[in-house]
DNA sequence: CGCCGGTTTGATTAAAGTCAAACGATGTGG
DNA sequence: CCACATCGTTTGACTTTAATCAAACCGGCG
């Protein structure tokens, strides 16, 4: 399922030649997995790929869905979560360029995807992929350090999470997010745009709505940040945000 | 370091036909990842491997130490952990018989490692361990799928961490413990002996030890188990237990 | 016997959750 | 063009949970 959902949009399978090119002239590939592995094996990389479009607030897949594909974000946003029996929903992680979409998956997918913005992905057939894998060790050897530091980050967030006030997960998070933001397309400019919602937030850093704006408000009464609309964010004492989020 | 640590026994390098045969008649095959791979490979395996001793609260490395090895535990419980600027812990996982430690590791330990209880283990070379997978794909890619597994497990440790109460948590922590040591011995008893003390559970479950002892009380009180000393733990309804950690 | 560490229990406090209401931007229909 | 409804956010009042501080308890050991 996933890509027959509602929203998303499904470009279609592109010939081979055409995918290759893409996959050529992409400008995530020194980010994802596909860089080291492209360049020597760009012809069975491209044939099992394919472009995929997502619009905001569209679901990839579900948990429990039968794992097919595995993704990387090109474009945009995408949130990984559990559900819980409650209706509780914990975010596990925000995807952004270059990150990839299936670590930790067997049969059935452990977690939904979801867009958090309009996204492009490219898609592999699991399968295939797999046979890849066992194909071109490095490939694996690529996804294997994916793995161990999605593990690492979990745990540091594991941490945070148990033991942080709200005020901290908050400043650790807006800091996690202008370092990304920094890395994907430096700028001097001090504000950041957060896509995702105060709900999405308060999901990922296991606090209620109130409770994140909150603490946004109380980064705001010490002039740490400034706040023109919700969704964006100016960084007025990077230092302290960053002592805050560290300590 | 580590094995030079005060109480840390190191048996010293076996000859390597020596090492074999422990290895070959290792009751942990089955359960570790020299499983599968050491049928085929028993010489390589056994060369690079030595077997080491530790009493209980013994440290094996501590986060930030050059990580020259990896270890599986042939015996006892290990735990690794994090430790705050606050001077918190948080416990990371405890570590049974026939688990991997090393793994969401790069130059340096990312976590401290400490023996819960006296145990063994079979340290690895770390660099001739890579080795060893860069030549064989198969060792590798035991190896993802045990990351993949415990990032599996910590994300729904983290869903557990973030939303549940007290009680929940210790619920949840004592199924897994009885799941375990079923698995590893099956028995018709219905007690459990906990290795670690109540501030390691404390850490484990980011609550604080008193937390913990009223958690304890509850289940007592409502006749899901029965104390007989702190470390010894009767369950008398595993089913209201499980119930209670699901949901 | 008295000390000591780990554990339990009690009283108080702090943090975040919950419930409720107000706010502000956006979009719709009269 | 304005009244109104809506959705996401903020703020306030109150409650719940677990942390903290403090004291009692218990078993082992010198």
């Amino acid at each position: 399922m996933g890509l027959e959902a509602p929203h998303c949009l499904f470009q279609g399978l592109l010939a081979d030649t055409a995918q290759r090119k893409l996959c050529e002239s992409c400008r995530v590939k020194g980010l994802s997995i596909c860089g080291g592995f492209a360049v020597d094996h760009a012809e069975e990389l491209a044939g099992i790929t394919q472009r995929v479009s997502c619009t905001a607030g569209s679901t990839l897949f579900t948990e429990g869905d039968q794992a097919d594909y595995f993704y990387t974000v090109t474009n945009g946003v995408v949130q990984f979560s559990k559900y819980l029996l409650s209706g509780r929903r914990q975010i596990l992680g925000f995807l952004l360029k270059g990150d990839f979409l299936g670590l930790a998956v067997q049969d059935q997918y452990s977690y939904t995807a979801e867009a958090t913005t309009n996204c492009n992905l490219c898609q592999f057939n699991k399968k295939q992929f797999e046979r890849l894998m066992s194909t071109y060790p490095t490939l694996e050897h690529t996804l294997f350090n994916a793995v161990s530091n999605e593990l690492m980050e979990v745990e540091n967030r594991m941490v945070a999470l148990g033991h942080q006030l709200a005020e901290k997960r908050l400043a650790a998070f807006l800091t996690w997010y202008w370092d990304r933001m920094q890395y994907l397309s430096p700028t001097s400019e001090t504000s950041v745009t957060l896509p995702m919602t105060r709900r999405d937030i308060a999901d990922y850093l296991c606090l209620s709505i109130e409770a994140v704006s909150r603490a946004f408000t109380k980064l705001r009464t010490q002039n740490i940040i400034a706040l023109g609309d919700p969704h964006n964010v100016r960084i007025l004492n990077l230092e302290k945000l960053q002592d805050l989020a560290e300590s």
